[in-house]
DNA sequence: TAACATTTAGGACATATGTCCTTCCCAAAA
DNA sequence: TTTTGGGAAGGACATATGTCCTAAATGTTA
């Protein structure tokens, strides 16, 4: 399969041949990134909106004092350089791959030619960003509000739910090193590590060699009240 | 002046004459509410999107432990309920008027009915919605990477600084009780306390009866090295 | 003015979290 | 097999923050 098939393929299988007009058309490329590769970073200018179309990536921003917090981990259908775009700024957070991604990029200079007021784009973006707000919003408030061990609760039982989900994973958290999970829910590593150790002594998980299982499902959804997720 | 022509004034003022069509024109009306009052409430269902054009309100969140956090501060230009409109879901924060408060609404359904294509309106919403979300995703990243004593002193500057701007206040921090500071900043009423004693006692700010004077801004700019709003 | 409510500042203590460092374990290289 | 490097777990300690309570200050009503 050519590129340009396998674009129109991805354009087809996420719904997206309305939401660019033909003479975008031509201006649509497909990205690959491997693992571990930056797709932007924090900063830089901005010039292209991408679509993760297939991957898994993470986003995430640095403080002056080096300090990393993630701000979320994004599959398909998902577009970066929204805001960028929109607001004329430059790249806000840094976006890595998790996993080998494919995403559809779209200059900004030909969206603004031929899209401006192509309202099924502007909707798309619309619903796209305003997803966006509104999980970012409630994660960060959620952070702000509960305590590491709520936070680190209310994780395990998004992600493995997904997990299982998709793979019959059986609760175990595969994926994230421990030190990604530290800095996604906003603490530090060796504090992380306190509160799995009291977790489990709790009963409520277990860790094996580098990874967390999930014993007592409900004992942890007590203990997070509110899912970060919904 | 009637309602309909202070309407039409506002609309004028903000320009957003061009933002709203023909068709949506007889159902846009003008509300006014008291300080203190609620515009709209966490939870309830939403059915209209307001636009704020005369005067100042606040954006909280309540937590299921009845725990408050401040989102915002908002002045016009600022929209209310879009997210909600786009998302179709419930009201997401609680939205008080602290001065009183003009706002046009427009009930969803007609949005829907005649707007939903209408790329200025959609233009306009993308705009609003990507700013916020900029500055909200801004402030609540900074809120969890920084100790109290750096929020405050960024919430101090970025405050005197808006007050001198508008009235030649000096520094003096009013308007905002030491209260909804605390829930502002993400922390409790003693801790702030706390922090603002540390402040004083290294020069930077004093206090007096309830107000709060910043007495040596480039100080507090070195503390907070990096302005919430830049 | 007296009595009472309400707000404000701060003390005492407990808990949450961060930083730095050490030890242990395992895998890759010699 | 030995060596070495690096990650993972956790100890020791300092700091940040929260909770509860008290005392002073201020306003408010009788």
């Amino acid at each position: 399969m050519t590129d340009r098939e396998q674009l129109h393929s991805f354009l087809r299988t996420h719904q997206l041949e309305t939401v660019f007009n033909e003479p975008l058309m031509p201006h649509l490329s497909l990205y690959r990134f491997d693992q571990g590769e930056w797709i932007c970073s924090q900063g830089e200018p901005s010039e292209v909106l991408y679509v993760l179309v297939k991957g898994k990536i993470k986003v995430y921003t640095t403080s002056a004092e080096g300090k990393t917090l993630i701000l979320s981990f994004k599959t398909p259908l998902e577009v970066i350089g929204d805001i960028e775009y929109i607001q004329e700024i430059p790249i806000i957070n840094t976006v890595e791959a998790v996993s080998p991604v494919h995403m559809i990029g779209i200059p900004y200079r030909f969206l603004k030619k031929y899209a401006a007021d192509y309202a099924p784009l502007l909707n798309f973006l619309l619903d796209v960003i305003t997803r966006k707000f509104y999980m970012k919003s409630n994660f960060l408030s959620f952070n702000i509000l509960h305590p590491v061990e709520v936070r680190l609760a209310s994780y395990l039982l998004s992600v493995t739910y997904d997990e299982s989900a998709d793979a019959g994973f059986q609760g175990q958290l595969s994926t994230f090193s421990l030190t990604d999970v530290a800095n996604w829910i906003g603490t530090s590593y060796r504090h992380l590590n306190r509160v799995i150790t009291k977790l489990s002594a709790e009963g409520l998980i277990e860790r094996s060699n580098g990874f967390i299982v999930v014993k007592d499902k409900e004992g942890l959804s007590a203990l997070a009240d509110q899912n970060i997720y919904e």
